[in-house]
DNA sequence: CCTTGCCTCCTCATTTTGGAGGATGCGCAG
DNA sequence: CTGCGCATCCTCCAAAATGAGGAGGCAAGG
């Protein structure tokens, strides 16, 4: 269990709890975040990702992590990492002795040819996950010469991690919310939804703008009645008989449908 | 400034850490928020208003607190409560023996006939604003008999109140861009923009829901001339000249325009 | 090679919509 | 009482949109 907590680390905790709530930016959070926990946990290095479900991709923040190192992780040592596919597996603040034995840890290629490099001696990482998925992480290291983590540590970062998975959470609800209430994004779903094609689609964007059969045509450099062949494929496809009743469909809330 | 914090403070506070960004709905999070505090604090009494700026109108929640003393509050000592505009005027953290000496408070009928009825002796308040007014309060009472709040529980409130405040901001915020998002609000924002009279709203809407002018005449049981003479003004009003442009314009998000 | 889907363009008929003008009655404020 | 705004209805006309049915070209794939 979580012990008392000296003054510093109460005015760091309070402090941690107002940025939670204040920072809207998944970025901005973790890099003030990083700054408090390396605070806090007298600790040297940060890393923190998070996985933007749409691209696959992910989105890097560091605090004192050597720049050309970090670009090595990338092409090649996260495909050989043999740590952070274990340390995702936990639900809650790990340690490195937790997931692998000291003496194999420091006999892989990856804490000598990488980690050691920038200077990574003790590690310990919060990964967060939503109902959905991984939802980001934070990674917490400290430089030769220091003592482990302990489990005080562990409990402060666990704590914190879980605020923090929330906060990830909340804001990719609403950006999500916010997504889904998007024009644009609408009349792409809405046009996939109904197997438009290509052109069909340019039309329908159009019309959508509430241009006329001639605006559209001039705009899409082809003839009126193409513009009406195309719409008419459209009504045929929805099932729908006037360009109003498209825009209502487009614009109907799915949730109200 | 801020102490330690023993083992159970710490516990609490790392609860409401994840409580402030679990919790999204503003009447739950004070409840939670409420048993936390009168655990951390050591009180008796939690109240919690909110204002909601579009009634004016306000909404409490509380612990402990008698229903028929609560009703008397809303009734009558609201209009003649000497301490609270005097709290709503600091923006931290306040101790009742800030804003009245304790001989004057013991004297007023508001303490006499209202508070002491409840058992409230000791109070303390934290009122969070954003940049656009008073977003809520947080009030914190002990029972008699027990001593006076001190400098270290009205910081722990002060901290716990700036989370607090930005969460209740960050959900109000929320909800905002969701209202704005929603088409129905739309739809009448757009028409007071463009001054229409309560009928041309009538027909507008049933445009925007794709109908067309002898479905809409049928609906409000008007003729289809009428109907059109209304649209007719509705276009007038607004400078356009199709439905389609109309729900294009109705549709567009205002910071895009 | 032939089919299939897509884009392009066409005609003709019909319905719907928009624009212009006007008329009636009702209620309300000056 | 006398406007004024509003809601209701009307005619006549022109423009726009919709529906049905076609035809040619072109590219990708069996």
């Amino acid at each position: 269990m979580l012990t008392t907590l000296s003054g510093r680390e109460t005015k760091l905790i309070f402090a941690i709890m107002q940025d939670m709530t204040a920072i809207q930016d998944a970025r901005q959070l973790r890099l003030q975040l990083g700054t408090r926990l390396l605070d806090l946990l007298e600790a040297d290095y940060f890393a923190s990702y998070v996985w933007t479900r749409t691209e696959g991709d992910t989105d890097g923040v560091f605090l004192n992590m050597d720049e050309s190192n970090l670009a090595a992780y990338q092409h090649h040592f996260q495909h050989c990492d043999p740590i952070t596919p274990r340390f995702r597996m936990c639900r809650r603040a790990t340690h490195l002795d937790q997931i692998i034995s000291r003496d194999d840890f420091l006999r892989t290629e990856f804490y000598n040819d990488f980690l050691a490099r920038d200077g990574l001696h003790q590690g310990m990482n919060f990964h967060a996950y939503a109902a959905n998925g991984h939802l980001g992480d934070l990674r917490i290291w400290r430089g030769a010469g220091k003592e482990t983590f302990q489990q005080r540590d562990l409990e402060m970062l666990n704590a914190i991690g879980t605020a923090f998975g929330q906060a990830l959470a909340n804001m990719r609800d609403n950006e999500q919310k916010l997504r889904e209430a998007d024009p644009r994004l609408r009349l792409t779903a809405w046009a996939a939804r109904h197997q438009l094609t290509s052109r069909e689609q340019d039309v329908l964007c159009l019309v959508s703008e509430g241009k006329r059969d001639r605006e559209i045509a001039s705009d899409l450099d082809i003839s009126v009645t193409t513009v009406r062949s195309h719409l008419k494929a459209v009504f045929q496809k929805s099932g729908l008989t006037s360009r109003a009743e498209l825009l209502a469909s487009i614009n109907a809330r799915l949730s109200l449908q």
